[in-house]
DNA sequence: TTGACGCGTCGGGATTTTCCGACGTATGGT
DNA sequence: ACCATACGTCGGAAAATCCCGACGCGTCAA
């Protein structure tokens, strides 16, 4: 039942719901708002997001507020680190490339 | 038919893959072997992996080595960077709550 | 040339994901 | 008390993903 960060970032429409969560928690109407999908839709989308800890959901009368827990996207990070350094190095040998040709 | 990287890394056998790769270019059997799967289902993994442009192929005879092109995984590294300063910061106040209580 | 090897891909089954309308529950306003 | 609002979740349809055996093609070794 919890899901891993990676799957949760798989979908675009929750890669959307993070990046708006990074501006201040959100209620749910709000964030679906901004889809064409139904608030059924976006809510199943929310509850992924949760399983996966990226967010916290902190109610307020009836409506519920979102709030973004960025901590698991760090293991994303660190899956991430021992490439950098590959894409790094081509980034440099094409810069020194177009030295060369372009001096 | 080009897959998204975020998609191509939400398997965690495709993961591995590009982990296997980043030590060198590597044989499809060779490849496939680390894994509890059939050949033409790791060969299919590395077709996804082909359209996000993770991988590239080299024929040598009669076997294909693949090899990691990394490139791609900096979009995943710039799509992170906006939310690295959120958990950063929760991360210090963590720390710094540490250091109060045992000082 | 013949046979074995290394691989891609296809057809199809099983499972998972994505989505929706319908419904139930709790809260707020009147 | 009553009705509208905000939301979660369920049943089920449609689509995508994952996996395999079967097949075909090129390559190597004898």
């Amino acid at each position: 039942m919890p899901t891993d960060v990676f799957s949760a970032l798989s979908n675009p429409v929750r890669r959307k719901l993070l990046e708006s969560l990074r501006e201040g928690p959100r209620a749910v109407n709000d964030l679906a708002s901004q889809f064409s999908l139904s608030r059924p839709a976006v809510s199943e989308h929310l509850q992924v997001l949760r399983h996966a800890h990226l967010v916290r959901e902190e109610p307020r009368g009836r409506q519920r507020y979102y709030h973004l827990v960025a901590e698991p996207l760090a293991q994303v990070q660190e899956w991430l680190h021992p490439f950098e350094h590959y894409w790094r190095e081509r980034m440099r040998s094409l810069r020194d490339l177009l030295d060369e040709e372009n001096p």
